[in-house]
RNA sequence: GGGCAGGUACCCAAGUGGCCAAAGGGGGCAGACUGUAAAUCUGCUGGCUUAUGUCUUCCAAGGUUCGAAUCCUUGCCUGCCCA
């Protein structure tokens, strides 16, 4: 194990705040001494299978620990996530089948072993010993805990002020996740700056149960690709880590320049006075490759760069379009043996790209459709194919088709 | 248990008998401009095989009316106050 004060700069790099600092120093310099390493805890609801950028925040910080030697707890809340986290909006969440938490789970760790050491990280449910809790259990558990306290939290006080509905269960949360941190007797728990209360009750509840509070590091929220609210997967402004790549490769570009920035400053080792020397543009494409690569490998990265510049740069029509579509003759109108005529709303319907048909209508008299390279603004504009003869339609800004007549 | 205020499209929110497929904002999509950026400007944003056309929408089910998102009844849901 590392000096205290080498510990502490690599533990400090990016965190947001250290509750309390005394109380890291005093655990490391006893770990050091008893060679003893520290319990790492970061918990996750697996409600959803992938996890996004703004997650690898807190597991980078986890890999700075299990660099230093200290025991890495990923938690999976399989229990917690049958709840629902009450953070954002009101809606139940759907319970989870067993089935699907472990698919869940198996997922999670492909993707956070791609940054963390399988060897070196240990795996958790909730469930374990949370489904073994009776219900005088969780009422024992909720008396530690006190109502005004409770809606000190944000979010509570803001809904009730606004006389928006709050559920029972949504308290049990918090204190179901500070249990979380009583069982796996966590020496550090890490979370995102919105966790900071749930966090916080973790070290009462485990001061309650006579052991040493736990320390609090808080990460900053990664925003999502609107640059405004954070990562999330109910806002729907996430870059998955399983995204296709080239999916990955323009989430990543249509970031604003600001914003690449911080993804550098919070996801990458890179240093930034080198990456805002580059041409923005260039530093963009990089982090897009870079990214690219460490989720799917070197290869695809650099073919994702390819594409990109082929598709958008040069305006080119891709190697691989979104659909191929097989036309019938009996499609057709004014058709004879070998060629034949469709009308243009309903040939860009075919390709399945756009979800309804006057919403087809509309795009297309807004000029948002090409077919091999010019612009067609008439629906219903009969659009001529011959047998074997594919044509290559744009439809919308990112989304390429080729359609072609066989027999 | 009693009193009161509400439930409108993806979200927020106007509309209180016909001019309502329903204002406005957000979000989304498209066009222009660009570095597929961002910002900005403009348009679109229920469905329908081709539409100055038609069908289905304003929590649910009934009812009043020539006509209902709007009025009545019941039910379900949410919040506040009182017990």
């Amino acid at each position: 194990m590392k000096a205290i004060n080498e510990q502490l700069e690599l533990i400090q790099r990016g965190t947001v705040e250290i509750i309390q600092q005394v109380e890291m120093e005093a655990k490391l310099k006893r770990a050091l001494a008893e060679s003893r390493p520290l319990r790492i805890k970061a918990g996750f609801d697996p409600t959803a299978p992938d996890l996004h950028l703004g997650h690898t925040v807190l597991i980078h910080k986890l890999k700075h620990f299990q660099e230093l030697g200290h025991q890495v707890i990923f938690l999976i809340g399989d229990f917690t996530g049958m709840i629902g986290d009450p953070t954002g909006v009101s809606e139940t969440r759907k319970a989870l089948t067993k089935e699907q938490v472990q698919e869940n789970a198996k997922t999670y760790q492909r993707q956070i072993f791609k940054i963390l050491d399988p060897a070196k990280t240990l795996i958790e449910f909730n469930s374990r010993w949370m489904k073994e809790m009776s219900a005088e259990g969780l009422i024992q558990l909720a008396a530690h805990y006190r109502v005004a306290r409770m809606m000190e939290r944000d979010d509570f006080h803001k809904r009730y002020e606004e006389q928006k509905p709050i559920s029972v269960h949504e308290f049990l949360y918090p204190l179901v996740q500070g249990y979380d941190s009583v069982v796996l007797k966590a020496d550090v728990e890490l979370g995102g700056t919105d966790q900071k209360f749930n966090l916080l009750v973790g070290r009462e509840l485990q001061r309650d149960y006579g052991q040493e509070p736990q320390v609090v590091i808080t990460m900053p929220l990664l925003e999502g690709t609107d640059g405004i609210k954070k990562m999330s997967k109910s806002v729907g402004n996430y870059i998955a880590l399983e995204d296709k790549p080239g999916e990955l490769f323009g989430k990543i570009m249509s970031i604003s320049d600001a914003l690449m920035y911080r993804y550098y400053e919070l996801l990458t080792t890179e240093d930034l006075g080198q990456v805002k020397a580059l041409h923005p543009m260039e530093a963009k494409q990089a982090l897009a490759e870079l990214i690219v690569a460490r989720y799917h490998g070197t290869e695809a990265g650099q073919q994702a760069r390819t594409e990109f510049q082929q598709k958008f740069q040069a305006k080119e029509f891709p190697d691989k379009p979104d659909v191929h579509v097989v036309l019938q003759l009996n499609d057709m109108q004014e058709k004879d043996q070998a060629c034949g005529q469709i009308r243009l709303s309903k040939l860009i319907v075919k390709t399945g790209l756009i979800a309804s048909g006057s919403e087809t209508r509309r795009l297309i008299i807004q000029g948002g459709i090409e077919i091999d390279g010019v612009k067609e603004t008439n629906p219903d504009r009969l659009i001529s194919f011959e047998l074997h003869q594919p044509r290559r339609l744009k439809v919308g800004k990112k989304k390429f088709a080729i359609a072609e007549l066989r027999p």
